[in-house]
DNA sequence: TTTGCTTATCTTTTT
DNA sequence: GATAAGCAAA
């Protein structure tokens, strides 16, 4: 280990450009590191904790965070690889799982039981819609807004730090006639998770705040342990985050910060770039350190983002130049359709994987995780195997779900939302009888007994009591936490059947899935923490290395892959139609894009698909991303399938298409759906019209939803009924 | 009081 | 096409 370091220490020089070598050496005191993509970020943090070590400094004494899980784990794994064995005892992770591991300790101190329950965000929306019901926000006429837009509202108060009125107000201008409701409700939703012992994600962040602001002795000691506080990311902290890092570096303020404006991509949940410029103002004497050199990419991709970023409103001026010599231009793909474009990178993916290219080297990004649904049954087609990243987890399932407020139900049984959740799994039993069990649970010495001796004539009484037993007899069991699971499964595993049943064997194997996972806990209470904080995988089973990502760009972040593709880029896609009318959105999502297309290291491939299959309108034309538009042509080669004509004809559709809009809307949806409940009637021969094919002949009736049909000008195409209209002349 | 049927609304990104 | 809310029937 001492060689492995000292090794390390020669050749520290020659591994890292001046800059970057600055950086590492700094000697103590705020350091700010402004960097590009691909300029080596985390390698400047990583090593610089490699030196510190080398140094003999204590690595229990370094505290790196960041943001999200995968940044997070990454880092540490860096840290291990370069700085060796020593390295695994840094501290670090992202910043809600450090609060929680504090707030474990501390908590007590601002009269929270250290056995605090963490909610996720569903738990979150589904409190404040129990308590916007309550109170009657909801109901017929009142135009109040849904529980995720509530959730949203009250996690941007908490992570501004403003009055819920003021973003109601900034953010929520239409909703303003409700301001007095709204802030009724999120005063009644702070109350419940005190009085109840719980904490959402923001709530993490905020109590662990409070506890460094009004106990400096914590902060003192806080600061002791940590002498060394490195955050990645810092783009990606919001003002609560900040001022908790200005709090524990108290009294020594040995902060080292890296990030790049230009890669701030989460400002929806309160982010702000703005802090990487407030760093200085906050750390007096902060030396200020540019990473200009990118490693990562070749000149020609990088003249490429380069200009992608060269949009931007706001921006530190950074000039990226290539380190790497030579490289193609980046690939920009035109395909009729999502079928065509699923086909042109299972294609190329292929090719790649012949060629000798590793397929974990290879990487398909894309805005949400529906995106990629096309390409992923082409995928399994053709046999190539993936690990995606983003979008629904596991924890979000609704029997998983189930079997969590089984689980909790069990350790505190006055949990009124799983309780609920539980008890109307059961037959004929439904919001009213769920309120008059808790309701007896409450008035009862003990609630669990109370369950199991439940006394009525109706017909779901039988079935409370034999789930109070259980409860009863589980929570006095000296089983393990796999043991209990398995009991619980046992008595969900007849409501699974009967709910879900058509897909519930799958269902359950994810079942059995989790109840392993939970197997390895000896705490219910730290397994129920680490779901919330850091939830497993859905294939977590399978062998993750060496495969296929296909990952949402948001997970992205901070990785990089030698090919990859962006898919999905056409307007209303990426940008997302929600960014459409705010220029700040917009902003974002252009970042978002640069990040995107800075993960490539050898080749990046742009593809965008002319027509898009939209919920409700079935297939409609798309334009391309007028972030595609801004790049300069001739910094990207042009590819397209099949015969060039074809493009340039469903090119014009597009374009007529999407000068009138309206049209497109209304009948012809309606009349698509109307197709598909009578079922395919459609026979070979018949003349059918589309919308946008124009007139056909059909060739097949596949199954009830597939028809082929010979169009006399775009050429045989297979569509389906669900996703579009067809009309018979 | 529960359940089944109809209608209206919305569809992102992460901790 | 999913989901939540509203309404009427069991």
């Amino acid at each position: 280990m001492e060689s492995h370091l000292k090794k390390r220490e020669i050749s520290l020089e020659r591994e890292l450009n001046s800059a970057q070598y600055q950086a590492v050496m700094h000697q103590g005191g705020p350091l700010l590191v402004i960097a590009g993509a691909g300029s080596g970020k985390t390698r400047t943090l990583v090593y610089r904790v490699a030196r510190l070590i080398t140094e003999g400094e204590d690595p229990s004494s370094i505290l790196l965070l960041t943001f999200t899980r995968k940044a997070a784990a990454t880092m540490l794994e860096r840290a291990a690889s370069v700085g060796g064995r020593e390295c695994l005892k840094v501290h670090g992770g992202t910043f809600h799982g450090f609060c929680h591991r504090m707030l474990r300790r501390h908590a007590h101190l601002i009269g929270f039981p250290a056995g605090f329950t963490i909610m996720d965000q569903s738990d979150s929306q589904d409190l404040i819609h129990l308590l916007a019901r309550q109170l009657e926000f909801t109901g017929k006429g009142k135009k109040f807004p849904s529980k995720g837009v509530l959730c949203t509202m009250f996690s941007k108060a908490a992570n501004s730090g403003c009055m819920i009125d003021e973003v109601v107000e900034g953010f929520y201008p239409h909703m303003t006639g409700h301001i007095q409701a709204i802030s009724t409700l999120f005063q009644a939703y702070r109350d419940y998770k005190k009085a109840h012992g719980l904490m959402d994600y923001d709530d993490l962040l905020l109590h662990w705040l409070r506890i460094l602001r009004e106990f400096p002795e914590v902060s003192q000691t806080v600061s002791n342990t940590y002498r060394h506080l490195m955050i990645d990311e810092y783009q990606d902290t919001n003002s609560v985050q900040a001022e908790m890092v200005r709090l524990m570096a108290v009294g020594r303020n040995n902060v080292m910060a890296v990030g790049d404006d230009s890669q701030s991509i989460y400002s929806f949940r309160g982010a702000n770039f703005k802090n990487i410029l407030d760093f200085p103002k906050m750390f007096p004497g902060t030396r200020i350190i540019k990473l200009e050199k990118n490693y990562r990419t070749t000149q020609p991709n990088l003249d490429c983002t380069n200009a992608i970023i060269a949009n931007a409103r706001q921006k530190f001026t950074k000039h990226l130049t290539a380190h790497r010599a030579g490289g193609s231009k980046p690939v920009l793909f035109v395909g009729m359709d999502e079928e065509e474009q699923a086909r042109f990178i299972v294609q190329s993916i292929s090719q790649f994987i012949e060629k000798g290219v590793e397929p974990g080297e290879i990487a398909v990004l894309f805005r949400a995780a529906f995106h990629s649904f096309g390409l992923e049954t082409h995928l399994n087609r053709a046999g190539i195997s993936f690990i995606k990243r983003g979008g629904m987890r596991l924890v979000d399932a609704a029997h998983i779900k189930d079997l969590i407020c089984l689980l909790r139900v069990m350790i505190n049984p006055l949990d009124r939302l799983s309780l609920n959740r539980v008890l109307l799994l059961i037959d004929r039993l439904g919001p009213k009888s769920a309120e008059k069990v808790y309701r007896a649970m409450v008035k009862a010495e003990s609630p669990l007994h109370a369950l199991s001796d439940f006394s009525g004539r109706a017909a779901y009484v039988q079935e409370v009591r034999d789930l109070g037993g259980l409860l009863l007899s589980l929570s006095e069991s000296s089983k393990d936490l796999g043991g209990l699971m398995g009991e619980l499964v046992k008595w969900y595993r007849p409501h699974l059947e009967s709910r879900y049943f058509d897909d519930y064997p799958k269902r359950l194997q994810e079942l059995e899935q989790l109840r392993a996972i939970s197997a390895n806990y000896s705490d219910a209470i730290e397994f129920l923490s680490d779901l919330a904080l850091d939830p497993p995988e859905a294939d977590q089973a399978k062998d993750e290395s060496g495969k296929l990502i296909l990952s949402t760009i948001h997970s992205a972040k901070g990785l990089e892959w030698k090919v990859v593709f962006l898919m999905g880029l056409c307007e209303g896609r990426f940008p997302s139609r929600f960014a459409e009318n705010s220029p700040d959105e917009i902003e974002e999502e252009r970042r978002l894009f640069y990040v995107a297309a800075t993960r490539a290291k050898d080749h990046l491939y742009l593809c965008y698909p002319s027509f898009i299959n939209v919920q409700g309108a079935g297939l409609m034309p798309a334009r391309p991303s007028r972030f595609l538009d801004e790049i300069p042509e001739g910094l990207i080669e042009v590819k397209r399938f099949g015969d060039a004509a074809m493009s340039r004809r469903t090119r014009e559709a597009a374009d007529k298409k999407a000068a009138s809009p309206a049209a497109l809307h209304g009948k012809h949806s309606r009349r698509a759906k109307t197709a598909h409940r009578m079922g395919n009637e459609f026979q070979a021969g018949d003349r059918v019209r589309h919308s946008i094919f124009g007139k056909g002949t059909v060739v097949e009736s596949i199954d009830k939803v597939r028809v082929k049909v010979l169009f006399d000008a775009a050429g045989e195409k297979t569509l389906r009924l669900d996703f579009t209209s067809l009309f018979i002349l």
